[in-house]
DNA sequence: CGTTTGACGGTCC
DNA sequence: CGGACCGCCAAAC
C-alpha cells in the first residue's frame, strides 16, 4: 500500500472533482449547478477547480462543465480550442458555434442526480 | 495575512 | 439581444 502520508483535505475541488467525475457520458452539466449542489462555493469556483484538474491525481472529463448557457466557455484551457468540442461530439453531444445543441435536453443536474 | 484572480451568474439598461 | 457591472468565495501568491 501507498505510504500516503500527506492526507488530502476534503477541498472544494476534490468535491467538484467527484460530482464531474459522476456526470454520464453524452450529457453536460453546468458550472452553477455544479456548486450550488457542493452548496459551497460559486461557479466560479468550479471552474476555478476545473484548471487545477489537469494536475489532480484524478481524471475529471472537464469538457461535459459548460456554462449556464451551454457555452464551451473553456475550451481555450484545453490542449488545442477545438479539443472540448470534439471530445463533447465524440459523446453524440451536437456542438454549434461553441454551443451545445440541445442543451437544456443535455443537462445533467448532480443537485437531483446525486439525490438518492 | 492582504491582494489578486478566475473555465460564472444574474441583473440592469 | 448584448454589453457592462457587480457579487460569490476559495485558492494562489
Amino acid at each position: 500500500m501507498q505510504d500516503k502520508n500527506k492526507e488530502k483535505q476534503s477541498s472544494f475541488q476534490d468535491e467538484v472533482y467527484a460530482i464531474v467525475r459522476e456526470i454520464p457520458k453524452g450529457r453536460v452539466s453546468t458550472y452553477g449547478a455544479i456548486a450550488n449542489a457542493l452548496g459551497t462555493g460559486t461557479a466560479r469556483m468550479v471552474g476555478y477547480a476545473m484548471n487545477k484538474s489537469v494536475q489532480a491525481d484524478i481524471y475529471v472529463p472537464a469538457h461535459r462543465v459548460v456554462n449556464r448557457k451551454g457555452e464551451l466557455t473553456g475550451r481555450h484551457h484545453f490542449s488545442t480550442p477545438t479539443r472540448m468540442q470534439e471530445l463533447l461530439e465524440a459523446e453524440n453531444i451536437s456542438i454549434q458555434k461553441d454551443c451545445v445543441q440541445d442543451f437544456k435536453d443535455k443537462f445533467w443536474n448532480p443537485a437531483l442526480e446525486l439525490l438518492d
